[in-house]
DNA sequence: CCTGTCTTTTTTTATGACGAACTTTGGGAG
DNA sequence: CTCCCAAAGTTCGTCATAAAAAAAGACAGG
């Protein structure tokens, strides 16, 4: 559990920030489970930084929900209840159909190419069966989405949201080895965004998302 | 600007969590102004703490959007523009409707009593003439029917949202003196909620909401 | 064998001091 | 007046330290 925390030492950021992305990206992809213990000075020395930094990164981590902390107690990796994810599925269903709406009306020419071109990369790395590429390019799909509606707050919110669910959902994809059902869903959003018929693709979102949510909740009852 | 920061030692709470409080409601009330510098040490000396709990808060208000800060440049409390709260008002328009329409479904007959109370204090508040006590009998007024959807990350979303336009929005109360409006909505808000009717609640809301916006706009146009 | 209490250890929390890196500012040279 | 450089102010990260709480373990008594 929880081995091969290691620093992606990008760009100039502060170090706060790297850890913070480091431990956001081992808690989405599972390497931190649910449930484990965030101790400052295991991660510091794992990190090979001090613990400022780490205890700044958590603040974040908890303020975004990845992450709980009992004072006095410290931190752990958030949990989620079939309850919390039934709360989240509502406020994504309802943002979703939000982000539909502007993202008809505000979609350029260029972004409608840029959804096919990463519904394409989506069908090549189902080819691949590597679920984390899979994964990701499923997000990025729709984040190009998220991004035509042009309100950056509304991205940041929708995606502090899926995050909630991708750990779970990382679990879903991999035993699920028929992505023929995503291929044709993407293909038809896209077609009802060509069309500008908001309605059709807020249906089909909606049964998009509706799909996900059976095999998220196996995962989650399966937590102990 | 920014005397009077105090610290509310209530119960026993980790101080970053105090100052995080401290700090947030100086902002949100607007001893914090938009665009004020956030010095570590100044605001260490000024509170009698030292700098690592402050920088932990100021982490925490960074990510609910309260402050903004620049690497090696330090943090400010977040300006608006006109975009912003545009963007922030989609937002909420799409969320009110979903907490109307689960509050319609889930309320319980002790919540609408509720509701009705927070009414009651609203219109003394009014009365009072005293602006932040208005405010914040609004606020409770519009939290109980959050509370009534019985979804608290839906909550806890529409309250960040809200925060941020609290601060302009205090100026706007400020200026006008006419709440009979205010009154007479939230008295349909409850009509509509016994009915049932959450369409016309959802109608109500949105005018609400929509009479906030120019005045709000104008607070942040006179900005500079 | 179990239970409750006491002690020890671990961990969080908070402070203070320090140096390095970066920004800003203000003065002086051209 | 403009450009450049030095000085001052801040953030950022590290380290050492100490108090307080929680957890773990030891141990005596039922």
């Amino acid at each position: 559990m929880s081995e091969d925390l290691q620093l992606d030492m990008d760009s100039y950021l502060p170090l706060r920030d790297v850890v913070f992305n480091t431990l956001r990206n081992a808690i989405l992809r599972g390497d931190l489970k649910p449930g484990e213990r965030l101790m400052e000075m295991h991660l510091a020395n794992k990190l090979g930084v001090s613990r400022t930094p780490i205890r700044e990164a958590i603040r974040m981590l908890e303020q975004e929900g990845l992450a709980v902390t009992i004072p006095r107690k410290g931190a752990q990796v958030a949990k989620m209840t079939e309850k919390d994810l039934q709360d989240v599925l509502e406020i994504r269903d309802s943002l979703d159909e939000l982000a539909v709406s502007m993202a008809c009306k505000r979609m350029t020419p260029e972004q409608l190419v840029e959804l096919k071109e990463s519904m394409h990369d989506f069908e090549l790395a189902t080819r691949t069966k590597d679920v984390r590429k899979i994964v990701e390019a499923d997000e990025t799909f729709h984040n190009v989405i998220y991004r035509m509606a042009d309100n950056p707050k509304l991205e940041n919110i929708v995606n502090n949201l899926r995050e909630q669910m991708y750990r779970y959902r990382y679990e879903y994809v991999k035993g699920n080895s028929t992505y023929s059902q995503l291929i044709e869903e993407h293909a038809a959003i896209i077609e009802g965004f060509e069309r500008q018929d908001s309605q059709y693709v807020k249906n089909i979102m909606h049964t998009h998302l509706e799909n996900q949510i059976e095999a998220v909740r196996m995962v989650i009852r399966g937590q102990e």
